[in-house]
DNA sequence: AGCACGCCGACT
DNA sequence: GTCGGCGTGCTC
């Protein structure tokens, strides 16, 4: 008789699954979590639905060295991880290391805590005494929390613990589960009515994708929450994705305060021990709300009600290297195939989104009213030709005097810029030398705190020379442009009575520190708020009156087919911050064209009018929306072998009846982290697969070997 | 991804 | 004469 076999799926870059022989008395359901030898080591994996090659000899195949004490991987997931690899065109094991990179070797975490033991007749003392004491108020504590009440240090508890006096006691579900009734909101009436849309989305247990839009400061979250509420009343689970972590702890908040219970949260600042938990806990379904990061859409749901994606426009959900997906779409797609309601939202929906709800593809909702009936900002555009700033600064009179009114009237002001560190370029006034990193196409950022040229691609750091690198002349080494640093050192020139924050990827690092910051804003031990793109996002500032953008037309350049679109999004949501409950707001975006559509469209508030300008230029060329993108990234050590290669592709290039080819073209960061790029993209109509031919192309493409092909479809950012 | 195998340069 | 570079190929 033939020994039983199972296909073993690897995180690892393999697209095939490995057959293993199973050991007499294992019992392997498809999605248990496995250790397996492979070649000399020994790894995880996961049982996978392949049906094992019968014509392999039972000789070649290894057993199964060991089962993992955790919850199979759901079949939704393992469908999951097939269809983003197929997509994607990675190989199905580096997308399933997406799913297992939380070291389920390890034991799972069992929560344990501390009872009452039986000691012998072991010496009593003060401190003991007031561990037992504790012990009594508490339900089965931590060793640090039993410590902390007692007021004694850890040490205590172990050696009580040692002696008998305390047992370990496992704990049950030790999150408590959120309650969909705790806090029912106020909803409004045109909230509410969106709230029963997105609860009857999610009680009908199919799939079915709704573009929730609403104005910022409507209350989207409020009416999202009540489909997660509904979730949970149909005892599902909820998964709520956020763009950047750093918005997690202020939504935490948020959701505890409705469901009374803290979500369980997933980004890639946990620490392992409670990845591993909280893992656990999605897989057994006692975790119920789950709030995270792109890669969250990888956890191993027991059973899924609905996926929201908040912000769904955020290009931070596309992943740009490794397995390039575009979270919200894998989010559709991950809705689909569980059977849930996926609702995107957004103040400012993507093109692609706003197409699918125009089309019928997406159901489609509108929260057009301020909740609290604020008003919406007040938007108007300083032109930086007819009122400049003085010379070696960067606000304009006009705004320095709204700043000056506002702050002066005890109002709180916010100054947006984009563009982290000091200065982007550092200059030689004698010579004209620039200076670049060594890795990349980029300048050297200057950055003050702390003091340095930092690379913003690769990390590359050098001090700022005291002579030019070039030309050796002393002291001619010039700051070049401003970062929010030197718009913070402006600000303190201009109002040096008015505490300032300056919030930028540097000095705020954590979702902790975000959090400490938003509450110092919330609390008004702050007037002047100075930030990049990190105060764009979902914050609540109720006091915030002024906002300034120093720079409206930074994103503009670029020639990327969607930078109109994503700068209209960006300065819509930086203005969207200012006049919340009932102070009423004011705008002003500094520009050097203030006629630019752009500018045209958030002075006059009417997105919709851009995007229908936006569709007009992208549709006829089948652009996306209206077309699909693949981009070829040749990457190699060395500058020539790029460009063998990309000419090698540019040979095989599908016919221009079956695709469009463009390029090669030098990546826009042609060097970065000391590989030579070239870029080639790829044009189909909607209705045509752009992976099939990517396949037959690289087949046929004559790629040196020292060079490497990274695909990736639907780029957004086209570096 | 690792890790071994394998065939060419400068060292005890 | 050997240690070691990393190109190529395989892992059930």
């Amino acid at each position: 008789m033939m020994i039983r076999r199972v296909a073993v799926l690897l995180p690892y870059p393999f697209d095939r699954a490995f057959d293993y022989a199973v050991p007499a008395g294992m019992e392997l359901v498809p999605g248990a979590i496995v250790t397996v030898p492979l070649g000399k080591r020994m790894m995880p994996g996961a049982v996978w639905d392949d049906v094992p090659d019968e014509t392999l000899p039972d000789r070649r195949l290894k057993p199964v060295a060991g089962m993992c004490d955790a919850p199979a991987l759901p079949a939704t997931l393992r469908r999951f991880v097939d269809w983003v690899a197929q997509y994607t065109m990675a190989p199905r094991g580096e997308v399933l290391a997406l799913a297992l990179k939380s070291n389920l070797l390890q034991r799972p975490p069992e929560s344990f805590g501390w009872a009452a033991g039986t000691p012998g007749d072991r010496r009593m003392t003060a401190s003991r005494g007031r561990v037992l004491a504790a012990l009594a108020e508490l339900d089965r504590p931590d060793t640090v929390a039993l410590a902390q009440a007692a007021g004694v240090s850890a040490g205590v508890v172990r050696a009580m613990a040692d002696a008998g006096f305390l047992v370990p006691a496992r704990r049950g579900a030790a999150t408590p589960a959120p309650d969909p009734d705790h806090a029912a909101p106020n909803l409004s009436p045109e909230q509410a009515e969106a709230a029963t849309v997105l609860r009857n989305s999610v009680a009908a247990r199919r799939f079915g994708v709704t573009l929730l839009e609403g104005v910022t400061g409507s209350g989207k979250t409020e009416v999202y929450l009540e489909a997660v509420a509904e979730a949970l009343r149909q005892d599902r689970q909820a998964l709520v994705l956020l763009p950047e972590i750093a918005l997690s702890a202020q939504f935490t908040t948020r959701f505890a305060a409705r469901f009374g219970a803290a979500p369980t949260l997933w980004h890639s600042g946990l620490t392992p021990s409670v990845r591993r938990a909280n893992f656990h806990a999605v897989a057994r379904g006692a975790s119920r709300l789950v709030v995270g990061a792109r890669s969250a859409l990888f956890l191993p749901f027991a059973d899924l009600g609905v996926v929201v994606v908040d912000e769904e426009h955020e290009s931070a959900y596309k992943q740009e290297d490794g397995v390039a997906y575009h979270a919200r779409d894998m989010a559709v797609v991950r809705a689909r195939l569980a059977d849930a309601a996926a609702i995107l939202a957004s103040a400012t929906p993507s093109l692609e989104s706003a197409v699918n709800a125009d089309s019928g593809r997406y159901a489609h909702i509108t929260l057009a009213a301020r909740h609290g009936g604020a008003a919406l900002p007040a938007i108007a555009a300083i032109d930086l030709r007819a009122f400049p700033p003085p010379r070696g600064k960067f606000l304009s009179p006009v705004l320095t005097d709204a700043l000056a009114a506002t702050l002066a009237g005890g109002g709180q002001a916010m100054l947006f810029l984009n563009r982290r560190g000091y200065a982007p370029l550092t200059l030689c006034r004698a010579c004209g030398h620039r200076i670049t990193c060594p890795n990349c196409t980029a300048w050297l950022v200057a950055h003050r705190a702390p003091a340095g040229l930092l690379c913003h691609h690769c990390g590359h750091t050098e001090a700022l020379p005291e002579t030019c690198p070039s030309c050796g002349a002393a002291e001619s080494m010039a700051p070049i442009g401003p970062g929010v640093e030197r718009i913070a050192e402006e600000a303190a020139e201009l109002f040096p009575d008015m505490r300032r924050i300056v919030m930028a990827s540097d000095a705020i690092a954590s979702p902790d520190d975000a959090a400490a910051a938003a509450r110092a804003i919330v609390d008004r031990e702050v007037d002047l708020i100075i930030g990049t793109q990190m105060i764009a996002k979902g914050w609540h500032f109720p006091d915030l009156a002024l906002v300034g953008v120093v720079d409206a037309d930074l994103g503009l350049s670029g020639g990327d087919l969607r930078a109109a679109e994503r700068s209209a999004q960006l300065l819509h949501q930086v203005a969207g911050r200012a006049g919340r409950a009932g102070v009423p707001g004011r705008v002003l975006l500094q520009s050097f064209a203030p006629d630019h559509p752009v500018m045209r469209t958030l002075i006059d508030g009417d997105l919709a009018q851009f995007r229908r300008a936006e569709a007009a230029l992208r549709a006829p060329g089948h652009w996306p929306p209206f077309g699909r993108l693949a981009a070829l990234i040749v990457s190699a050590a060395d500058s020539g072998i790029a460009d063998t290669a990309a000419s090698a592709l540019a040979r095989a290039a599908p016919p221009p009846d079956e695709a469009l080819v463009l390029g090669p073209a030098p990546a826009p960061f042609a060097l970065l982290r000391g590989r030579h790029r070239r870029r080639l993209l790829l044009r189909t109509p909607r209705n045509v697969a752009v992976q099939p031919i990517l396949r037959a192309w690289l087949e046929r493409a004559d790629v040196p070997r020292a060079a490497r092909v990274d695909i990736d479809i639907d780029p957004v950012s086209f570096l």
